[in-house]
DNA sequence: CTGAAAGCGCTAACAG
DNA sequence: CTGTTAGCGCTTTCAG
């Protein structure tokens, strides 16, 4: 690979002045800067990134830090976040923890070390507080839809508990009694405030929580495939099921299908996180919408106030409101 | 951000010795080794990895460009190779092209700068040749599913003419005659192949091709849904309709939905690539299965033999088969 | 066993 | 308007 050297042994000058043209595209005389443009292009230069990001302590790549890549949800923000990136000229690299403290650790390392000048994070567990080790100062993060609390960043999150509490209410109304909980991780804020959610629309209306109609599908497939399972195993099963996220959905989906169990004739089904494939599923799914390409968009340009350090001293937390959206999966209970 | 500087101040040694003792676990005196260790948690020092970077020429990290983060194809490849990644102690960063070569460009320019140590390609398109410029002996890169004929380099493809193949005739056999082709782009080799599939399957029966039956959906979700009202508007409609990618399957199923035509019974359908919903959407969906997992995991490991220079001189290219799954899609025409 | 010094490729004062 | 020089934080000979 040439460098900055050969360019300007190439073109007659010093390596200073190949470094300010090609960083000022009106510096130095004509004829100076055609020479080095003609010996940049004669020689393939391409600048070395590392070297200057060393130099000026600027990457300008910023990370999304997700806890699971097949997760619609997260490649729908993941589209917010970059179409703001490249808005200010920066790349987004995508790092997947798989739900996994240990690799996400691994990535907070990897960020500690300024090779990135700054993260946007899902975390995947709340329990661990590694995070901790981040100066928000030097290396800027933003939180999306799961936080940690006590690690005090800017958040851009969704009201989960209204959320869950607009699913459940609204079959209730229907007149189910007996609505199974296909819960998310405990060890996240969303998982729990959902859970919050279903307890608090059965208060609201003075139906009974039975402890046997909540299970955790730990935010997986296969968890929502086994809880399904579980619940349908009842001796008395539910007549409705809520299901806490996307990829709980398709698992519980599943179950449902090898078990044979109509929907909605003979079982209510409502999921959180609608996706593309919600809509034309038969019955088309009823779901709770969050607004996943303006939460990434929104985290994108807050991260962006803070690295261009125009954000206001305090950390701001944006709560947006999910969306219930009534399809054809739920029926009422004669 | 502490330096090497500030631990070998507080440790009271020269900075080549903290240095050795981070690198080297069994470097140096018993004691100065504990000195360093203590100075380096008492700061809370973290190796600048873009420093290390430069004096090493290594950044451990390869990045895994897609052209559409939202496809289920990618982020399964994806899941695999982040799995060899880790087993070499590398990170993988995730590229979305967004099926922009203008993007692409970028990226590739990003990477040519030193950030990576190699990477793993699926292109937007194979009409720019901007790849070209990158220098395969520094910076190793693979292709994986869709690749530029011309550009040289290892290779981890599908059979997608016999795939498509496959699918077409199995329609063939069950008396369809007027079989819709919801096609791929054609500036990618994949999408040339799954209609050469679609034509020679025909060919290979004597059955006549109707140009009016193949249109172009662009591997998207709006596309394979426009593309489908187009076949449903014909005159004479097609009795069953193959689709050759995942997205477009959504968008050919909501066209399908929609316009309230039965699967299977007035019309059968068939889509290139496996999803997770797939399976227990109602009808399950008979589709060409491609190995996912496996193609990353492939990928990985041939990009890694490169980059460690332990890979022979010619180049490889890996042709894997993909399967029909045949579920409840597709009925016979009596 | 340890440290001084060179240098990775680049930018940014500072001189000339 | 152009060039010299001093680092950015780290690894790595090479002496001591």
């Amino acid at each position: 690979m040439p460098t900055i050297k050969d360019v300007a042994r190439e073109a007659e000058v010093s390596i200073a002045s190949v470094s300010k043209v090609l960083n000022d595209p009106n510096y130095g005389s004509v004829q100076m800067r055609s020479r080095v443009m003609r010996a940049t292009r004669k020689l393939g230069y391409q600048p070395n990134n590392i070297a200057r990001s060393m130099v000026m302590g600027k990457t300008k790549i910023i990370a999304l830090v997700i806890p699971d890549i097949r997760n619609q949800f997260f490649t729908s923000v993941a589209r917010g976040v970059e179409d703001v990136a490249s808005k200010y000229e920066y790349r987004v690299i995508l790092c997947n923890t798989d739900e996994d403290a240990t690799k996400q650790r691994e990535y907070i390392d990897t960020f500690r070390s300024k090779i990135v000048d700054g993260f946007i994070i899902s975390v995947a567990s709340d329990r661990d507080q590694y995070l901790a080790k981040v100066d928000g100062q030097t290396l800027p993060f933003v939180y999306i839809d799961r936080l940690c609390e006590g690690i005090s960043a800017d958040a851009i999150v969704v009201d989960n508990q209204d959320g869950a509490h607009k699913a459940v209410s609204y079959l209730l109304e229907l007149g189910h009694r007996r609505i199974g909980l296909v819960a998310g991780k405990s060890d996240t804020l969303t998982g729990r405030e959902r859970l919050r959610g279903y307890q608090e629309a059965h208060e609201s209306v003075g139906a009974n929580l039975h402890s046997d109609l909540m299970i955790d599908g730990g935010f997986t497939i296969e968890g929502g495939y086994e809880a399904t399972k579980a619940l349908l195993g009842l001796s008395q099963p539910p007549t409705a099921i809520f299901i806490a996220n996307n990829a709980m959905t398709i698992g519980c989906l599943k179950a449902l299908a090898e078990a044979k169990v109509k929907i909605p004739d003979e079982i209510s089904v409502i999921g959180f996180d609608d996706s593309e494939w919600a809509e034309f599923f038969s019955p088309p799914l009823t779901v709770v919408r969050q607004p996943t390409y303006t939460m990434g968009t929104l985290a994108g340009e807050i991260l962006f106030q803070r690295i261009l350090g125009t954000a206001p001293q305090e950390k701001q937390e944006i709560v947006l409101r999910p969306e219930l959206v009534v399809r054809e999966s739920c029926r009422a209970l004669s």
